[in-house]
DNA sequence: ACAGTGATGTCAGCGAATGACATCGCACCT
DNA sequence: AGGTGCGATGTCATTCGCTGACATCACTGT
């Protein structure tokens, strides 16, 4: 993030190239600093350099500048279901993908960190979030389809992933031993099959 | 709804009684008629007969207005829970919660398939209905600890059995020969076990 | 040089939401 | 009955998110 290179800087004007990253840049910094809600679109475009207009025509809304990487994970989550062996049960293939997705995340905790800090204290932007893990999980379920997958085990072997996503994802992020990612994800859903299992 | 009963009806001016029914009443037939979009709360507002800042005295936003009954499904839940037996798992406890409240929910499924058709038609809305239901699935894996369910397993078994109601709802609203609500939950936990135990 | 194209700027406007203050009707007290 | 306090409502002004319409700029190819 801080390390994005801009080439030319002389006030970061009109035609500077990036214009959607400067935006990103700008609206997490001062999100973080000032809060979700006490900052302005305006505010955001300014330090950008560009103008307000122009925000929206790169984000559908002020919430959406925050998870524009959702469609990357989506498209690593379906690729990874859909490459799981035939002989993988649909959890299994759910938790392969899974696992690939925790260990991307891992790669960018300090990022990760900050986003969350940023969501976890404003209601829209939890919305947002519960959304577009949503369509995670539709997106999986779909993929879990093309293997021949009944659509009811589909559905809720998605959605349980998701489930077991979110827990372990709250755990590293709010652990200061940071332990590995791909190894809590096994761990929580080890512990849904017992809990669900009986 | 309809049932309600006005005493005085000249006008439905200020101080008439009933205002937040009026307003809801107001907007779902609006949201109806219009779609959520289209509908502003000042038509709401003029329908019910009082001002568009007295609407949001009532509800905290325009979305609100629909989701007012989930505090009453909350409250059915949590006490489900924990009037569940000693002897009951944590998921036997969450299931025989969703159960009573599939119960309620069947006695009123006009309402609940025209909050539905709104609902799925709008966005907004589906966000705001999904942290309704992440807030039930909190409620319920507060009652679970207080029964001495460990933190991840009482997480785990609320967010799974709120994925499981939100699958039987699903199936409740849009099959044709309604099937009976519970049943439809029994089925897809058990389903569910299927797919997580392996 | 010139025209076309895509990204940006400018401007006007709607609607959601909120704060400040006035007003109304009711319950209660004397 | 008269007065008083209080909660619910109305009115007004304002901010901010968001959108449509149209102008402008820089680059690309001819």
């Amino acid at each position: 993030m801080s390390h994005t290179v801009i080439k030319y800087d002389r006030g970061m004007g009109r035609w500077e190239p990036n214009a959607r990253g400067r935006l990103e840049l700008a609206a997490m910094s001062l999100y973080l600093e000032h809060g979700f809600e006490q900052t302005t679109v305006a505010e955001i475009a300014k330090r950008a350099g560009l103008s307000e207009r122009t925000f929206f025509r790169h984000f559908a809304d002020k919430r959406e500048v925050l998870f524009w990487g959702s469609e990357a994970l989506k498209e690593l989550l379906v690729s990874s279901v859909a490459s799981a062996p035939d002989s993988a049960t649909p959890i299994a293939a759910i938790a392969a993908a899974l696992e690939s997705a925790g260990a991307l995340l891992q790669e960018r905790r300090e990022r990760a960190l900050q986003r969350q800090a940023v969501i976890s204290a404003n209601a829209e932007l939890q919305e947002r979030e519960l959304i577009k893990l949503a369509a995670l999980a539709s997106a999986m379920a779909e993929a879990l389809r093309q293997r021949g997958v009944n659509d009811l085990a589909a559905t809720l072997a998605a959605e349980a992933g998701i489930v077991v996503f979110k827990v372990a994802f709250e755990r590293w992020i709010n652990e200061a031993n940071q332990r590995d990612f791909p190894h809590l994800i096994r761990e929580s859903l080890a512990e849904l099959k017992d809990v669900s299992g009986g």
